[in-house]
DNA sequence: AACAAACTCTTGACTCAGTCCAGAATTGGT
DNA sequence: ACCAATTCTGGACTGAGTCAAGAGTTTGTT
């Protein structure tokens, strides 16, 4: 996803385009699962400062606009990720923590529609696995 | 639930047998999906009185020995419920955060094997199914 | 019943992700 | 270039959850 790319999608959504925004947009990019502190990281390696504020306010715009997706495993902060619209899910360490994108195994659509959906309407079945990575069965 | 079962399961796991334990442990079974604040509330009006921390730690004992289960779906505190070991998801409220439970339409264990397991010891499939409750669709 | 060891609870300070606010700065349409 | 709308900054604040150390309970053994 190149700059050109992202600054169209801002501003077909009437978002204004900022040296800000754009870096946020390439740092999630560049680091997918990364925690709101290390996207702040990289952005300020990236075009020198930014506040946390700022981050945050981007990172919540992005997500109500679709662009990027909010992942929050149980005991984890919040990760980001600019892989949207498609149906992957997530596969996470106990032991570390870390992240990685899957899909599954079982189609397109896994158990989209539940049993009894108590008369909501369900937009989304998010799937997580939860293990231990190689790492953390050796360690 | 009653509190000789708990008592017992919690002698056969070598854990002391407190008042606050067999608080902590009817208080989740009487609130599914409450969180420790509220579960914290419902102890006191049980027993008196009861610390923060000894709920926490409580909770914390009780999952840690598989005798109650922590979610945390993403934006929501931690909560706490006693149906383990069972194959059931969730169903929570975009508006509200209000959870129920489901089973998942496919059978007992849904999409249990992700496509590339990156080396992972999968344990557990987690679902949460995304939406708007009846109240807040018509809100 | 009494003892000692192990475990559990209380209190209070602390951490850290995330939010709120108000004023300053930047952006984009005219 | 100008101005209204939007965005960014800096700092104070909130609230869930953790840490630590000492006091209090529980339990197995006598």
């Amino acid at each position: 996803m190149d700059d050109n790319g992202v600054e169209h999608q801002l501003r077909d959504r009437g978002l204004q385009v900022t040296a800000q925004r754009l870096a946020v947009m390439e740092a999630v990019s560049a680091h997918p699962h990364a925690t709101a502190e290390e996207l702040t990281e990289d952005v300020r390696s990236r075009i020198g400062s930014i506040s946390k504020q700022a981050v945050y306010d981007t990172l919540g715009v992005f997500v109500e606009n679709n662009l990027i997706r909010r992942i929050q495993p149980s005991g984890s902060v919040a990760r980001y990720e600019d892989r949207v619209g498609d149906n992957h899910h997530h596969l996470v360490c106990r032991g570390c923590g870390i992240v990685f994108d899957v899909d599954c195994a079982v189609g397109d659509t896994p158990c989209l529609i539940a049993d009894d959906d108590h008369g909501f309407e369900i937009d989304e079945a998010e799937v997580v696995y939860w293990g231990r990575c190689p790492t953390c069965r050796t360690g």
